[in-house]
DNA sequence: CGCCGTGATGGCAGTGACTGACATCAGTCT
DNA sequence: AGACTGATGTCAGTCACTGCCATCACGGCG
């Protein structure tokens, strides 16, 4: 038999998710987390650098899904072409977990420490698209415009898919933000 | 006489920029700022909410200048016409302390919590200025998609300016700016 | 003239996030 | 069997941040 129960870490994730939704992410203290799993304090923090990193384990992976579409798309395609694909490609990602994707944005926006973290992994996710854009022959400062507003078309794109204000599924909300920027961007 | 020297709050701005540049955010502790501005750890946290906000208090201003830009702007401005001449009338509050805004700067760019403040002051300035778009009439999602381009905008073109790659003022750099980001979204 | 309210500050105790050092011990390797 | 490993626990310590109460120059007011 194991020594300890299976999967510390993603009871940990669990528990935090839990509290943060149940009674918000300020009045939750990472003993409390710890606790609920069935673990200490310590060891919450041997998984996780801090508090708010709990809810952010999947950039990493996305952000890996982002760059190599962006690296795969055809060499034909524009850079801002090349970055609404890669969005779109993960939608799959997302479509099957739409429930938990939409508890877990409703757990960050209830708190500005969490927005902040939200952001700096979305602008992290800029720079790695900008780098990749960079590596297809991108010149700056176009790879970092293109990229960021990219990022954007996505926030966008993805806050609408979210709230459900009709059934279209998330790369269709994506395409539909670019044709927005694009008319905006062009000054009409 | 007055009892106290007078401007404690900006001695406490001074003293922290001071500190945060020699050795660090993160080596740097709030009795530190407070002992070099002769006052006390209690006394900081009266002028600012935690140890970041203290670079930061320029931010309100800049929101309000910037919004009052948009809905000064003539009537026959397009939506990113509008944000962009907004964004250019910020030239003369930073070109005045362009070393200092660097200084600054260097500071937030060596410290992730300092750039996650940087970002968050960011997203609020771009849902004032989709504020302030929505009431000239603009429909969401064109306001927020405007919004967050114009800040791309301007996070590129003020890095640019500050690098010094060229003599441009900071207007320019965001007509500039502005240029390649309609180049990339039209597909070029 | 003396009393009183006000506002900015200091002092102090307490909570909670996070860290470093060391101990524990089931399973694994040799 | 004995050494080794890796995930966990324990504990003490630092520091950000908060609530509460004390202090006291200043300005007004009777």
């Amino acid at each position: 038999m194991a020594r300890w129960e299976p999967d510390s870490r993603g009871r940990l994730e669990q528990a935090a998710l839990e509290l943060y939704a149940e009674r918000g992410f300020e009045n939750t203290t990472v003993a409390e987390i710890a606790a609920r799993a069935g673990l200490t304090e310590r060891t919450f923090f041997r998984h996780f650098a801090d508090k708010r990193e709990v809810l952010f384990w999947g950039a990493p992976a996305l952000e890996e899904l982002l760059v190599s579409a962006v690296e795969t798309a055809p060499e034909s395609a524009s850079p801002i072409e090349a970055i609404t694909s890669a969005l779109e490609a993960t939608g799959p990602l997302f479509e099957q977990r739409r429930d938990s994707a939409q508890q877990r944005q409703l757990v960050i926006v209830a708190s500005r420490e969490l927005r902040e973290r939200e952001l700096i992994k979305l602008a992290s996710l800029a720079s790695a698209l900008a780098g990749a854009l960079r590596r297809r022959g991108v010149a700056e400062p176009a790879a970092t415009l293109t990229a960021e507003a990219g990022i954007a078309i996505f926030r966008v794109a993805f806050a609408r898919w979210l709230s459900g204000i009709d059934s279209r599924d998330l790369p269709q909300h994506i395409r539909e933000s670019l044709g927005e920027l694009q008319t905006v961007a062009a000054g009409r």
